[in-house]
Order: C-alpha cells, then structure tokens, then sequence
DNA sequence: CTGAAAGCGCTTACAG
DNA sequence: CTGAAAGCGCTTACAG
C-alpha cells in the first residue's frame, strides 16, 4: 500500500532524500542513516528504504552531503599541460586511483603558467577540497601561502622543489641523468648539447646537475653546452632550430624534456643528418613516437605508474593524518639505449 | 570603529557570506546582492562590503551557491582517452573556453567504454551539471536515457552518430577520406590497407565507407582492405604485427585513426621497409610526431580548435534556449601529403 | 534600499 | 530503533 502522498516528480527532476524518506515512511535522517551504513536500523525499515530507492532512481547529491564537513570527498589535480602525453598519462592513472576511494577527481591544468597554477589552485580551494595533487610548473606551487593557510592536504609530483613542507613523489633525476652521460662519454663523446627547458623547474635543474657532475668525473665538463627553452613544443622548435643555424653542433643532444627531444629530431631530419652517426640523441620521458622514428630514440623512462600511485597513496596517508611531518619519495627511472645512440664518427 | 562581535575565524578557516555580512554591518542577503551585481545597494553599503570582502579575503563557494538552483554552474566533458595527445589539445581548448564563461569544467575519461562512459556520465549527473559535452565511445552516448530524462544540455563532439536527439559537432570524415583515397590512385596505388578502430564508432565507419565511395570511383575497389582493432596503441600494434606477418602487403596503409598510425610504422621500421618506395602510410589526425618521422607521415589535420570552439558555442546556446531542435556542425579537415606517400614501387 | 525567513539536499547531534 | 530540529553556505522571494 504505497502512501498516496507522495509527489511524484516530473520526468527529469531527480528524487530528493525527503522522497525516498515519505515513499519508504521513515525521516530523512534514517534513511542518510542507511545509506551510509550507520547505525542500527530495524530491517523492515531497510528493506522498505531499498525498495524506495530503487523505485525512485535516487542517488546522493555528493556535494550537497558534503555541505556540513568543512572539506568535500574531492581530491583537485593540476598538471602543466594537458596536450604533453606525459601528463595525459599521469591523469588516466590518477583517474583510475580516485575510483572507489570515496573521492572525486577534478583535473585542471595551468598552461606552465604559475600566474593560472595560482587561479586554478584558489579555484580548487574555493571548491573546498579535501586534498590537492599537483605538478608545479615552476618546482614551488604558486599558490603556497593560501594551501599551507587552509591546511589543505597537497602532494607535490613529479617537479618537486627542494626545500618544502609538502610531500612529494618525483624521480631520481640527478642519478638518471647522470647514467647517461656516463654512457655517451664512454661511446666516445667529448661534446654534449644538454636541452632543459626553464632551469627555474628543480627536476630541470638536478637533471643538468647529474650530468654535469657525471661530465666532470668523465673529464669532459668542458664539452657540456647547455640549452634551455619554454616547456613547450614551440618554444623547444625555436630554440633549436637557431642553435642547430650557429653550426659547430656537438656529438650527442640529450633532450631533457620530451619538446626538445622533438625539436632536436625535427632539426636533424631538416638537416639531412645522419642519426646517430653524425649526431646522437636521447631523451627524458618515453613517448610513443620515439620508438617509431628511424632509428628508436635512446631514453630515460619516468616510471608515470609508480610515480601516480605513490602519489596518491601519499595524499590518502596525509587525509588520515594530517600532522605527520612532510614525506619524500624517490622512484627510479629506468634507460632504454636504443638506436639513436653510438660512438661519434671518428 | 570595526565591531568587536566579530568572531575571527580560526587561521585556515575560510570566511563565510555571514562574517562579511557582519563587518560590514549588513545582512548576508545585501551581501550576497552586492557580490551578484544585482539590484540597488547604497553606495556607502557597497563601499564596507567590499573592504570587508577584502579584509577577510572572503570568495564565495560556488557549490553552496548554486545550490538552490536545480543545476549547477558546471559543465562536465568526457573525453575517450587522456593519453590520446588529439584528445588531450581538446581539453585543453575547452578549459581555455570554460574560463570566464561562469561555468567550470570537470573532465572525466571514459577510457574508450562504454561502461565507464555510462558511469561517469551519471557521477557528473550527481553533481547537478548544467551541461555536459562528450566524445561518445561508440558514437552515442552509453548514458543516453539518463540524460534525456534529466534534460541536460548535451553536445556530442568528435564522434557524432548518424541519428541523435542531441546536438553534434563533428568533421567531413567521408570526405577527407575519400580525398587521400583519391589522391593515392592518382599515384598509382591499387591495393590500400584502411586501419580503423571499432566500426561501431560512427567517424570510423564514415572513414571506411568515404573511401570505399572514392576506390570505388576511382575503380580500384577490389583493392581495399579493411584492418580494424582497438582504439588504443596496443591493439592497434599487435593487430598490425600479425596483419605484416601474414605478408602480402599493399603498397599503401591509411590509418583511420592516430594509434593505427603509429602501429603501421612501427612495422615498417621493424622490418627495415622503405617509405614511401615499399609502403606509403597516411595517417587520420596529425599527432606532433608526425613531422619528426623520416620521412614525416602525410596527414589529414583535424581542426581541434574549431571544433572546441563551436562545440562550446553551441552548448551556450543549447543552456540559453534548451527548447530549439538539435543542431549540426560539420567542420572542414585539411590535407597534409608529406613525403611518406609516394607513387608505389613498378 | 534592506533584512528576516525559508529553502537547496543532505548530515549531525540530540532527545525520546 | 527513530525523528524533529538545526545547520552547512549561499540565494530567493517577500515584506517593509
């Protein structure tokens, strides 16, 4: 005998609790009670709080059940840049993590502009999110002052900063970096084009620094050139191209962010030269493209996998415990000597 | 003379609509008409709001204020695949476009599933979104009862069905694909291998049949075959591997879609193939890569930016007047013959 | 020009 | 075991 009170809502306007609690003839409170699995609730009234549900199609608004907790179940992630495959798959792996955890993903990026990483991340903020996973653009999140004021539990990705309060999860960069320049100094190589992009990014800056201590352990610190862009494809071509127009070109490139990679191959086949005979190239990052070139570029590959789920783990150790001290992990990269590397011609 | 009755929230907390209403010695609900814009507000009033919005650096929650409405400030975009750089200069223009329109943007992928795509589609329906724009995995959306019951504004981009309630935003795939069909006869090519993804997607099956349309024209249908696989990198390779194991080969491949693509140059470069001479290989999507490649891959360029822009366009319009009948764009896709199409070998 | 009151959809003490 | 009441942070009529 259903109540005959209950308003039917249109088509198209969704079941509120009230409905479910007027169809099911409980308060609203049992049936929040129920659905979150609290409690003890006769199970007469349960079965009828099921029925209703299924009947009416309803489903929590997740925002409005979270309007009395200071923080919403919403993890925010900013990446620098959406169309770097890099990122792309750093986001599919996050997305993956969030499902199931209790907490909603919303992926924003800042176009590797700290002046936007800051609008994006006060946006967040305004959203009142439980945590934050970022990629900083330049190495330090631009809006540090209003994350640490709202306490709002951050992990910082990939470009991690030196000094800092916040966890974060990046790679050995100084160590991987380093391994290559002892492998083209061993083939042979005096002269070596190193392509950063901005030196103001750490995981920049530690790269050049690897190698540079590896070059001067070799005896070859004086052949080291260092050539840095923006962070995009653009800026990386630019840069290069004028570079490669100056001539007296080294023996090696190592490509340390993957637009210069790129910018360094689109140079050499516009050159006509010979690849690795007349030059050799590596890079940082595997990309799909970089095993279909002729021959396969040589490459230090960011575990993206390891690097989003310690990351995330990170963030939901934080949300439970908010007062342990700020937490550093460091995953190893791995090196792939493909074709695009050997000894320079004689 | 700022009124003691102030009660300074704890550093961290956020300051509510309340406490502005408070040091500015009015009512929230004059607050709140200040900060909207709305209605007549002495001066002298608007003047100790804004500094006391100032001073508490008060921003208001925009979940809590849409709140009363049915539906929020949000629209949610569903993308196939992150990782998928296409997709990923995609979301990149709509964020662009999302900022200063009032709305956010939350971005989900549904991973190439349908299943998934159903799931996120009804999450983003929990948040109440205004609307919702979708790269449907299969050409239509997998949630379609959900949102035409809910009658949320949707628009369908990318991969458009032939038959849809829903507005759609799509390219000439049947076209621009007959023209690389075209253009491949006219050098000579007899027998062409077509690489699509899933048939069920409706681009895909445009693809195929534009250019069966134009061999058929050009009288070399009995030479085109059809390899279709998976959407993403792996199955479009091991399908393409075991397609050059069975040898045979035609003298051009055209990938239908950008992992295809890549699947077929890396056969070519495995096996120590001449491009274009042994194969030529044209490629639907122009992936950055491309250019790099020796020689680089002709392909068809897909105008991502116009296709964000009208599909944004056409979903404010569709919030403005939800009543209208369904709207179609079609944009136009360029040509790009670089060197990897050649005339076949005699 | 302004504020008290009710309400959005839920949850959280609290009283029974 | 259950429900009435208050509250989250805002907005929306409405009365003055």
């Amino acid at each position: 005998m259903q109540p005959n009170e209950t308003p039917r809502r249109q088509p198209g306007e969704r079941a509120t609790i009230h409905d479910v609690a007027r169809l099911a003839n409980v308060s609203p409170a049992t049936v929040s009670k129920v659905l979150r699995g609290l409690g003890a609730v006769k199970a007469d009234s349960v079965a009828r709080i099921h029925a209703a549900v299924r009947e009416l199609g309803f489903r929590v608004d997740p925002l409005a059940a979270n309007l009395r907790r200071s923080r919403r179940s919403i993890v925010g992630l900013i990446v620098p840049d959406f169309r770097n495959p890099f990122f792309g798959s750093m986001v599919a792996h996050f997305e993956r993590l969030a499902e199931g955890s209790g907490y909603r993903l919303v992926t924003v990026s800042s176009a590797e502009k700290a002046e936007r990483e800051a609008a994006q991340t006060e946006a967040l903020l305004d959203w009142r999110v439980a945590g934050i996973i970022m990629v900083p653009t330049d190495g330090q999140p631009a809006a540090e002052a209003s994350l640490v004021d709202q306490k709002v539990a951050t992990v910082l990705v990939d470009r991690v900063p030196d000094q800092t309060d916040f966890d974060r999860v990046g790679v050995n960069n100084l160590e991987a970096s380093a391994a290559v320049i002892r492998e083209l100094a061993a083939l042979g190589h005096r002269r070596i084009l190193l392509a950063p992009s901005h030196l103001v990014q750490t995981n920049m800056r530690d790269r050049v620094n690897g190698a540079k201590r590896a070059a001067e352990e070799a005896g070859i610190a004086g052949g080291i050139e260092v050539l840095a862009s923006g962070p995009d494809v653009a800026s990386a071509s630019d840069t290069m191209a004028a570079r490669f127009d100056k001539g007296d070109l080294p023996t090696a490139i190592f490509g340390l962010h993957s637009p210069a990679t790129l910018a360094a191959l689109r140079e050499v086949e516009r050159r006509g030269l010979a690849m690795p005979q007349d030059l050799s190239v590596v890079g940082f990052d595997d990309i799909e493209w970089m095993q279909v070139t002729h021959p396969p570029i040589a490459a230090v590959i960011q575990p993206v996998q390891a690097l989003a789920e310690m990351a995330w783990a990170q963030l939901m150790k934080r949300l439970a415990e908010p007062a342990e001290p700020p937490y550093t992990v460091e995953v190893s990269c791995e090196l792939d000597f493909r074709g695009s590397v050997s000894s320079p011609r004689a």
